[in-house]
DNA sequence: GAGCACTGC
């Protein structure tokens, strides 16, 4: 690499200000973060909350450092208020307008347990801009899971204080920053985009108050984002957190954040409190019976159809003997292209009634009014990662008692309803466990491990998490990073390629990928690659005519793999003008290849950034595969020539597996293949395959398969 | 010759 090209990448190396500054670390002292933290806490006090005329009734738990609320009555209506104002009064949250206010002024940390509808997400804001936590350039900060919820609760937010979307009241989610600095007050975003921006500014100085929603869900980046909050305070003690929880599950949380010493220290006047409050907020949903069974069923699948036929026949009065075409039956998952699913809010017809077959998506991501019955399954699929096999797998697996709350709470949004579980009562009460899995702890850690690294987090295996993930996930994760040249031998970031690999907001296989591609001359290529691999599928999802697609797909196929054939496919696209005619006539989808598309700008600016040149290798298949080998050489594959037909074995478990019939490799079964990723049903199926030569891998990662080739591979 | 959890940067 020239003179030149180092230097970029030293420079990039300090775009991690996190690391460059060690900002958490103990020996850090930080002058000018300091003489900031004097300057917020001179600011807080010139302004300190006024309580009002009502002050707050208080249970103070002083064992527990938790307070609890008992609300003072809602105070009576007064005149001159706009219709809107008169709304967001009659939310359950607004009798604990002041109660909110003080426990966020006086306690580092608040968590609020809110039922769905008790306006927690809209109001919380306000009160706090209302409260003057907004003023001298300061920002309250809202995060939430999902991009539409973020892009529906701002611009609500935004039509509620009478502003435009974008000015005081703004919103960030990937691809789309619709924030105006210096002017926007109040910011929604996901919390995965909160996260991005600690590798700028790891304090996330510019927000006074950051409330993360929807904490129950105990997502993977919220957790992440939860432990670092954490941190960030003991830095920050003028900040202020709220953790807003659907479940009364609070108490968990709320020993995570006390950090109060046992010893009783003496605080000044001007440190809010190290113990969190809790307060609770009722929702404000209609009531929903609920019926359970008397036995177990055995088999879920009947039960629910029967109880489905039940119901109609109960609530019809004239139940016909074709009752069953009265049923309107529609399927939903997100798998479903837009039309399909959004015929589920199309009118159902005269003298019909709709039943809507869920995954769930209508869970949390989709919110349908007008449902009165529900019907729980008691099973949702969940994806389980064994840090062993190193396979991700979609089990069905017994919900929790929260998701089974909030699938009855979704009869009851426009009146009372209905819920029949189709478990006992005794199983619900005795047997189900109250909150599920957190995600941390069921999945694949690389992402999150590369996220602490950047962010100057050496002891991982000692980090404070909301939830501690299994030693072997993260061992595994540290030994992934580690063989890809990622880490170094004292497991921190090298460089240039793993602070590059952090800034690439990809999983770090595909990042590597993209890396290498740029020095073997393809990177036009891979990161087209890249693009398409992060979005589900690239095909429409029609059932009734594989053969058509099968047809239609032989066109793309190249001999190499799937890899190369989205490669032929993006071109064509690129020919047709980018046109949806095209799509339709070829089974692509064309919101997937949109997506693509914003993707590739994306990773083509990252790579800009980077200081990575952007080159084709034009036909060379050949480079463009040793750069997928160089992410994805853990997930070599061999075929079994002697044993059941298309049967291959993994280089590092010997796992076996076959090629996905989705596949262009499927029936091909080259000797030596490279996987994307794996979906385990009966079989492990490989999904994205391309052909390698065995000398490839040595190359790639001489140390792993150096290692490997005594113990379990013998070419 | 398969089977369609869900998110997110």
């Amino acid at each position: 690499m020239g003179q030149a090209g180092q230097n970029e990448f030293l420079g990039l190396t300090s775009r991690t200000k996190a690391q460059a500054q060690n900002v958490f670390s103990k020996q850090n002292g930080g002058t000018e973060e300091e003489t900031r933290l004097l300057h917020f806490t001179y600011y807080k006090m010139s302004q300190f909350w006024k309580p009002g005329t009502e002050k707050p009734q208080i249970l103070d738990d002083e064992e527990g450092g938790i307070l609890f609320f008992s609300a003072p009555p809602s105070s009576s209506s007064r005149f001159g208020y706009s219709s809107i104002e008169k709304q967001r009064q009659r939310l359950p949250v607004y009798k604990y307008r002041n109660a909110i206010l003080y426990l966020v002024e006086t306690h580092a940390t608040s968590i609020i347990v809110g039922e769905t509808g008790s306006g927690k997400t809209t109001q919380i804001p306000q009160y706090l801009n209302e409260a003057g936590w907004a003023e001298g350039g300061r920002v309250i900060a809202c995060t939430q899971p999902r991009r539409l919820a973020v892009q529906a609760v701002a611009s609500r937010v935004a039509e509620e204080m009478g502003v435009k979307l974008g000015e005081e009241v703004g919103y960030v989610i990937r691809f789309e920053d619709l924030t105006k600095p210096g002017a926007t007050k109040i910011k929604f975003l996901t919390d995965g985009v909160l996260l991005r921006e600690m590798m700028d500014d790891p304090l996330l100085t510019n927000y006074s108050v950051i409330m993360v929603d929807e904490a129950h869900e105990r997502s993977l980046s919220t957790d992440i984002l939860l432990g670092l909050l954490k941190k960030i305070q003991r830095r920050r003690p003028e900040l202020r957190i709220i953790i807003s929880s659907a479940t009364i599950e609070a108490k968990t949380m709320s020993s995570f954040f006390n950090t109060r010493r046992a010893n009783g220290k003496t605080v000044e006047a001007i440190e809010p409190r190290k113990d969190p409050a809790i307060l609770s907020v009722e929702g404000r949903g209609f009531n929903v019976q609920i019926h359970y069974l008397e036995e177990p069923a055995s088999d879920y699948l009947q039960a629910a159809v029967s109880t489905v036929l039940s119901i109609h026949d109960q609530s019809f009065l004239d139940p016909a003997p074709q009752h069953c075409s009265r049923l309107f039956v529609l399927p939903l998952y997100s798998g479903l292209s837009r039309a399909d699913q959004d015929l589920i809010f199309s009118p159902t017809p005269r003298g019909k009634r709709k039943v809507i077959v869920s995954t769930n998506i209508a869970e949390t991501s989709l919110t349908l009014e007008g449902i009165v019955y529900v019907v729980d399954s008691g099973f949702s699929k969940q994806r389980f990662y064994n840090p062993i096999s190193d396979i991700e797998n979609l089990v069905v697996a017994p919900i929790s008692k929260a998701s089974a709350r909030q699938r009855a709470g979704r009869a009851g949004r426009v009146r009372s309803g209905k819920c029949y579980r189709l478990y006992t009562e005794e199983y619900f009460v005795n047997e189900m466990s109250a909150e599920g899995i957190p995600e941390m702890q069921r999945s694949n850690l690389v992402s999150c491990v590369i996220q602490l690294k950047a962010l100057g987090i050496d002891n991982i295996l000692g980090f404070d998490w909301p939830a501690s993930p299994a030693p072997e996930a993260m061992i595994r994760a540290l030994e992934v990073l580690y063989s890809l040249g990622i880490i170094d031998d004292d497991a921190k970031l090298t460089s240039p390629i793993g602070f590059q690999v952090a800034e690439i907001p990809l999983d770090p296989m595909i990042s590597k990928m993209i890396l290498s591609g740029s020095l073997l001359g393809c990177l036009e290529e891979v990161i087209t690659i890249a693009a398409i691999l992060s979005v589900q599928s690239i095909w429409v999802s029609v059932r009734g005519v594989q053969k058509e697609m099968d047809e239609v797909k032989l066109r793309f196929a190249a001999a190499e793999g799937d890899h190369v054939t989205y490669l032929n496919v993006y071109k064509a696209f690129l020919q047709s003008g980018k046109s949806s005619q095209w799509c339709y006539k070829n089974f692509i989808n064309y919101h997937a290849m949109r997506k693509v598309m914003e993707t590739r700008e994306q990773l083509k600016r990252i790579t800009q950034r980077l200081g990575i040149a952007l080159k084709s290798c034009e036909r060379d298949t050949q480079v463009l595969r040793k750069a997928i080998t160089t992410g994805f050489f853990a997930n070599a594959c061999r075929l079994e020539a002697f044993s059941q037909a298309g049967m291959y074995k993994t280089i590092k478990s010997s796992q076996e597996v076959y090629i996905h019939p989705s596949s262009v490799l499927f029936r091909v079964n080259p000797k030596w293949v490279i996987y994307n990723s794996i979906v385990s049903t009966d079989r492990h199926y490989m999904r994205n395959v391309i052909a390698i030569d065995p000398s490839w891998l040595t190359e790639a990662a001489p140390q792993f398969y150096h290692h490997q080739r005594g113990e379990k591979v013998a070419y």
